[in-house]
DNA sequence: AGCCTTTGACCAGCG
DNA sequence: TCGCTGGTCAAAGGC
């Protein structure tokens, strides 16, 4: 129970800090931008302490900053399961840390439409479609790190905007180095340092864990993140 | 030169 | 079996 409350804290800190950036950055980007920006970042942290090889981050434009929702496995649920996590990152810390990333990135990433919810790691994008319907295009991407099968999925609005951000998988290493000067370095640049102290400090656990073994392991055991056919 | 995006084609699953 | 749909490949071109 305790742990319930203590993950519920940290999700409306989560939640307040991305609603803070977004009303720092409002000036500067739309509202949805924004919003893809704060919570994509956040929510990513998240994935990241509570494990989780599959979910997804939509985004409303209506009332709530962020939805959050969790694909072949539900976010609540998972939620209340991480209760059983013992050691988690100091939630303080972590939020000043995705204010830091957050703001970096809306710096940064405001004209690269094309990489919604930049967390740090490197995507190459390797298929788009109109989803049924068409009224919005679904991209592919792929972590280029080698041996990380990493995919995400992003769906857009109309207009752009990000609507629904789709990982699967989980990343068996950490954040690249700073690249990409063309569109991203300042924030990646943040953001690494930021993960530098993470790595020695706070990632040990929840960090390390899930990628290495059990979550290979048990990414093979869902259904979710195939293989390539071919 | 290397990496990335674009885009049409291909393939598998499903009804 | 056929058509639809989602996911992926790979060539071409751009940066």
């Amino acid at each position: 129970m305790r742990y319930y409350i203590y993950e519920k804290n940290m999700l409306m800190l989560w939640i307040m800090s991305g609603i803070k950036i977004f009303l720092q950055a409002s000036f500067e980007m739309s509202h949805q931008q924004a919003l893809a920006q704060v919570t994509a970042q956040a929510v990513h942290s998240q994935y990241n302490m509570i494990n989780h090889a599959d979910y997804t981050i939509s985004f409303s434009s209506t009332t709530t900053p962020a939805l959050v929702t969790a694909q072949h496995a539900n976010f609540s649920g998972n939620l209340t399961s991480a209760q059983e996590k013992p050691a988690l990152p100091s939630h303080t810390g972590n939020s000043n840390i995705e204010s830091n990333e957050v703001s970096q990135g809306l710096k940064t990433s405001a004209p690269t439409f094309d990489k919604p919810a930049d967390d740090g790691y490197n995507w190459r994008k390797y298929g788009q479609k109109a989803v049924k319907g068409g009224e919005y295009p679904r991209s592919y991407y792929k972590c280029t790190h080698t041996s990380c099968a990493v995919k995400k999925k992003v769906e857009r609005s109309a207009e752009g905007h990000i609507t629904q951000i789709i990982y699967r998988g989980q990343h068996n290493h950490q954040r690249p180095p700073k690249r990409r000067s063309k569109d991203g370095g300042g924030q990646l640049n943040e953001a690494d340092d930021f993960h530098e102290n993470e790595d020695t400090s706070t990632r040990s656990e929840p960090g390390s864990q899930d990628h290495s073994g059990k979550h290979e392991g048990s990414n093979d055991g869902i259904p979710g993140p195939s293989v390539s056919r071919r």
